[in-house]
DNA sequence: TCCATATTTCCAGAATAATGGAAATATTGT
DNA sequence: ACAATATTTCCATTATTCTGGAAATATGGA
């Protein structure tokens, strides 16, 4: 993963609304919700929703899917899995450091 | 973890400059290296390195040691680590997903 | 003490991000 | 086509963050 695309998802997940859209998501797993609804779960004004859906989208952390009238936002959990690689990748230079192994570390020898 | 802990960290790494040095540190373990150090390694203005390393440490990323003159900064793996637990944490709702898993993951059965 | 070097603080300008009301644009059911 | 509701765009205001020169402050060596 590039550097870029780290800053890019980390700077999505740092705004406490985004990181509340995003772990809403995340629990309600691949089927996701409707913007509206998310918006009443979480007491966002619509225009404040749309921005913060743009820009996790936009990171490609969360995926949209047009349902009848209605966009269902839901994680896209391979770029979570993939941040986290990316975050956890030659920690403590390949010491042991009692981080949760990621799929590089695990080859690699963490 | 607090949301709002979790967001100091996350905004702490979405910045070019801060990913930077923390990715240096964490790759140089906990001997870490002096502020001087790292600002001639990333070729990084005095002013703008001391900013951006006090962020890092008042987010708990990094922690200073001083050594003689010289100020040593390293990276803190179990904020790291606990970080990383906390944007799996609930990862899918509980089923499987492809995540690196973290430590409360794996108790629970992700 | 005086010097050299490390590090931080001060400061102000520049850049970027967040907010939400109002209006515009979908989309489906009737 | 019309009504009802979902969602986005427009836009201006406000808030926050980033930057780095210059000066101040620390620290140890000569």
């Amino acid at each position: 993963m590039e550097t870029k695309t780290a800053v890019t998802l980390l700077a999505a997940l740092a705004q406490e609304t985004r990181l509340a859209i995003f772990r809403h998501l995340v629990v309600l797993g691949p089927q996701g919700l409707n913007a509206c609804k998310i918006g009443e779960a979480l007491a966002i004004p619509p225009a404040t929703l749309s921005f913060h859906l743009k820009e996790l989208a936009h990171a490609g952390l969360i995926k949209a899917r047009q349902e009848g009238r209605f966009i269902f936002y839901s994680a896209r959990f391979e770029a979570m899995g993939e941040l986290l690689a990316f975050l956890a990748h030659d920690c403590c230079g390949g010491r042991e450091c009692g981080l949760p192994a990621s799929s590089e570390c695990k080859e690699g020898g963490c």
